[in-house]
Formats: structure tokens, sequence, C-alpha cells
DNA sequence: GTGGCTATTGCGAGTTGTTGCAATAGCGAT
DNA sequence: ATCGCTATTGCAACAACTCGCAATAGCCAC
């Protein structure tokens, strides 16, 4: 595979990556090739594993330092699980938020217009902005806090 | 030191164990100490270290194990701070959060009042009960974003 | 006070990152 | 095509936990 044959905006990162001083190597290739195939999210960890999956001698370190200088590029955005380990979104488009039982185990995403309202009761009181994809909100959803209850 | 004059709730801590058919050792009673002696928030390395002052001998497993049955009783409460790492409540009063501002690096507390409005919010469109005092939100405070605005 | 059941401990290995440093290798200039 | 500057890499060590398992030691009953 070719990163200059890939869609948007994964063929540009290399001239991008130039124009600001930095270089293109072929560990950077490696994991913009496992970014590009891997569309929502992904732990640091499953990262990792990929790119081993295309190259053998792939180094963890390089790996969470190359994502590093991606998200700087915006290309990917780094956020926590529920047990504050930590997960990328890939190409964040929407802002949005996820939430997650810790009765039933169950996480899922809010989408735009709640994360929206949510950011919106923060920013109340003392203009706090939050970054609300940055973390996996912890509590019970609505079934279990039914079930609980009856 | 001894465990059984220091201020309820510590003093019980041993016969609420018993009463489970769980046990109090040595190990125990060094955590419980520490955690007497530390209102507010304690991340899971200070906790370890302040054991290790009091008992050169102290294993970092047992320690972690002694918060989660402390956690059942109530008397500790793990969260995670900005970068996902453990964090407990000493004995959790009232329901609160935390916010960190990625560009200045301050963190603070919000109280009772804005966490309910903040759980609210999130309660809204589907019945979500969120653990505020889980994870530490991050953001941008007012000045930074007002700084940045300029 | 002793004995037995089993909760806990200690230990070693594994997971998920992070960091400092010397060696390597992109990239723009010549 | 070559050179030199310096961004990156690989490596090794460390940080913060987590887990399985055999040995230890609380605790309750007698």
């Amino acid at each position: 595979m070719d990163v200059e044959s890939l869609p948007e905006p994964w063929s540009s990162v290399s001239d991008r990556l130039r124009r600001r001083g930095l270089r293109w190597t072929p560990q950077r290739r490696t994991v913009i090739e496992v970014l590009a195939g891997a569309d929502g999210h992904v732990t640091g960890a499953e990262l990792v594993e990929r790119c081993r999956a295309r190259d053998a001698s792939t180094i963890p370190s390089t790996v969470y330092r190359t994502l590093d200088v991606l998200e700087e590029l915006g290309l990917v955005r780094h956020g926590h699980d529920p047990n504050g380990r930590e997960e990328f979104h890939v190409l964040p488009a929407a802002e949005h938020g996820h939430l997650h039982c810790r009765e039933c185990g169950a996480t899922w995403e809010v989408g735009e217009e709640r994360a929206a309202t949510i950011a919106a009761a923060l920013r109340g009181a003392d203009g706090f902005e939050v970054d609300i994809g940055h973390v996996t909100l912890v509590g019970r959803c609505a079934d279990c806090v039914a079930r609980a209850a009856s």
C-alpha cells in the first residue's frame, strides 16, 4: 500500500510534516497506514499491535511519539477509556463524548448535539470550555438505574 | 499510632472488615493510618510511597488490593487524573468534580451544586446517571480562552 | 489454647506507557 | 551526488498498575 494512494488527509501527511521541518520516516508511514485502516477509536496498545503486524520491528515508544506529532496535526486526538488507558480518536470530525455504564459494562457515544448541551452546562458558571471527548464518563445507564430502583 | 484512637470512620474499619468475613492485617492497618492522615485526594503512587515510609516492606499490589476493599466499604473512591492515572478521594463526602486546564495546567474542584447541574445535563436525554467524580474533565479555563481570543 | 478453613500476602511476570541518550538517517542546501 | 544539521529512532530503564499462584496467617469454633 502506498501512502500517496490513500485518501486525504493521509496522502498529504508527508508534505505537511516536511513543511514543518519534521521528517517522513518508514516508521511514521507504518503508523499512518494503520490509522488509515482504522476509523473510529483505537487504543494505544491496539495501534502498537497492528503496526507490529505490518512491521515486526516496530518499537512502542516510536509509535507513541508518532501519535503525539499526529495529534499536533489534528489527525488524531487522544483520550482515556473508563480505566484511564489511552484511546485515540482517528480523524476527529464531530465533537462527541463517551459514556460507560459501570454496572452493565456498556460503552456508547453521545452525539454532537448532546455533547454541546453538556459543554454548555459546564461553561455555565465559570466559563470552562470542556473537551468532552477527552475522557469516558462513567456512571450508570438508565436501564441499570431502573433495575436498581425496583 | 493506634488505629482505635483514630476518629471515625477509621476506628471501626477492623470491625467492619471482620463482620464481612474479611481480615484485619498489619498491611491494611498501615494503609488505614496513611489514609487517615491524608484528607482530600491522593494518587495511587503517593499512597504506596507513604505506606513504604511507615513500613519499608510494603508491596504495591497489597496496597492497591486494600484500596479495592476500602472502596467497597465506601471509605475511598477512585478516579482518574488528567493523564488517566489513579487518584483516590478519601472519605468522599459531597459529590464533586475536577476540572483541568490543558493550557495553564491548573486543576480545581467544582462543588456539589455545579456538579449537580452537570449531572442533570447528562441525565437529560437518556437517563444516564454520571459519576462526575470519577474523571478529571479536561479543557480550557475561562482565562486561557480569553487569552487565546485576543 | 489449638486447629482448620480460607482470606491475604508476597513475588514474579506482564501490560501500558514514558523518558534520556547515543547512534542513525531524513532533508534542504550546495 | 554529497554534506551537515538536527529530527527520529532504538534501546534500556523506569513508572504505575494488574494478575495468578503458592505460602502464610487471621479468625472462628471447639
